[in-house]
DNA sequence: AGTGTAACGGAGCCGTTCGCTCCGGAATAT
DNA sequence: ATATTCCGGAGCGAACGGCTCCGTTACACT
């Protein structure tokens, strides 16, 4: 796998880029300047488009990785024998990594035929890994798998400012006290209609 | 206070701009260009910086109003007899008016005298609020009045994005689960330290 | 050692955007 | 009728962002 010399560099290079642009694209957001990532990943501008011919390339596969890693959170949380410590454990990985900031980003792209593929692949087993909480009992009834994607979402949605750890340790208390208003049974019902696959996805173009 | 002919209209005009104000910054983030504003407001630049001499200026006010706000929403949480339903209230009002969306603005504009006055106040008031909750007992014991503004801050975060109903709707469930966590008593111990005043209120700048 | 080549850094091009100004005209006040 | 106030929006200068281009560097192969 790993080569010499010159690739070897430009294969570290490439992890440098991809760590970088997640750094920088879930915390300022997608409209953040390429030099941006170049700098944080200690490249110049010219190794950066030499591996991704566009940004949009670039956000592609981006995204790409954080739905492949969405998809190996939810296969550890049903690897958990608990159910309600794996949905709790995929949640908690997806929010650290913060995948749901990158979701909005797939307004912006072109999405590719792949990316469609894993989407659904991840759709499918974080249901599994939902719906095994439901018929444990331990989920309250009223909330959906689309709900908990949402609020996944809304826990990775980025804080202004420069990056803070301070911001880190926040999000983990605010997610715990969510996490428990998940817990069943529901103190209150939940307000409104459940949202539909066709809203979400909605945002991101038309299907393929 | 009305009065007549264009100096009324110049009184309407200021209101339209506040309220587009509001609501370009809220969704759109603190960057959004001025122009986005005045055309919102159906206005032309120049009877925005005839009103406001400069962009800062017109957040300042903003950022005040939206303060005097909370402290509105907070004292309507106080007038309410439950203490839960109280506090409820004020959060369910902020996350409306999207406060929250607000305050971080604060870091990238000068803060005056008279936003450091209203922003005690505003703590003093929600302090007692929770303080009321928490001799209830309704509220779990190990949240703090500033876990509930960083969750207010959470919720009120813009989404990418066109403005969509949709998004104010999943906000509202989401909220209810959040909230349903918030009752005591708590399932799980909340991770971390609780957040610090000096850490929160750091991100405005020095103080007064 | 010498040469070809793949990868590197970053200054710079060019189109776009943004805050802000300025002025001509319309509505109101005197 | 004249003076005053307020409005709209084209346009200015500066900054910024995506992307290219090219001189330089360091490895690979003989």
């Amino acid at each position: 796998m790993s080569r010499r010399g010159r690739q070897a560099e430009a294969a570290r290079n490439d992890l440098r880029l991809l760590r970088a642009a997640h750094e920088v694209f879930t915390t300022q957001g997608f409209d953040a300047p390429v030099s941006a990532i170049a700098k944080q990943a200690g490249l110049g501008m010219g190794s950066l488009y030499r591996r991704y011919r566009t940004k949009e390339e670039l956000l592609q596969r981006l995204c790409l990785i954080a739905m492949e890693r969405a998809v190996e959170a939810a296969e550890d949380g049903l690897a958990e024998a608990d159910p309600w410590d794996g949905l709790v454990l995929y949640v908690r990985t997806c929010v650290e990594f913060r995948s749901g900031a990158l979701a909005p980003i797939a307004g912006t792209i072109e999405v590719t035929g792949e990316m469609w593929r894993v989407a659904r692949l991840a759709e499918v087993v974080a249901d599994r890994l939902v719906t095994r909480a439901h018929e444990a009992g331990v989920l309250r009834s009223d909330v959906t798998a689309l709900d908990i994607s949402l609020l996944m979402e809304q826990f990775s949605r980025p804080a202004p400012g420069p990056p803070d750890e301070g911001h880190r340790k926040v999000r983990e208390r605010l997610l715990a006290i969510a996490l428990d208003g998940l817990r069943a049974p529901g103190a209150t019902e939940l307000p409104g209609e459940p949202p539909s696959v066709e809203w979400y996805e909605g945002r991101w173009g038309s299907a393929p």
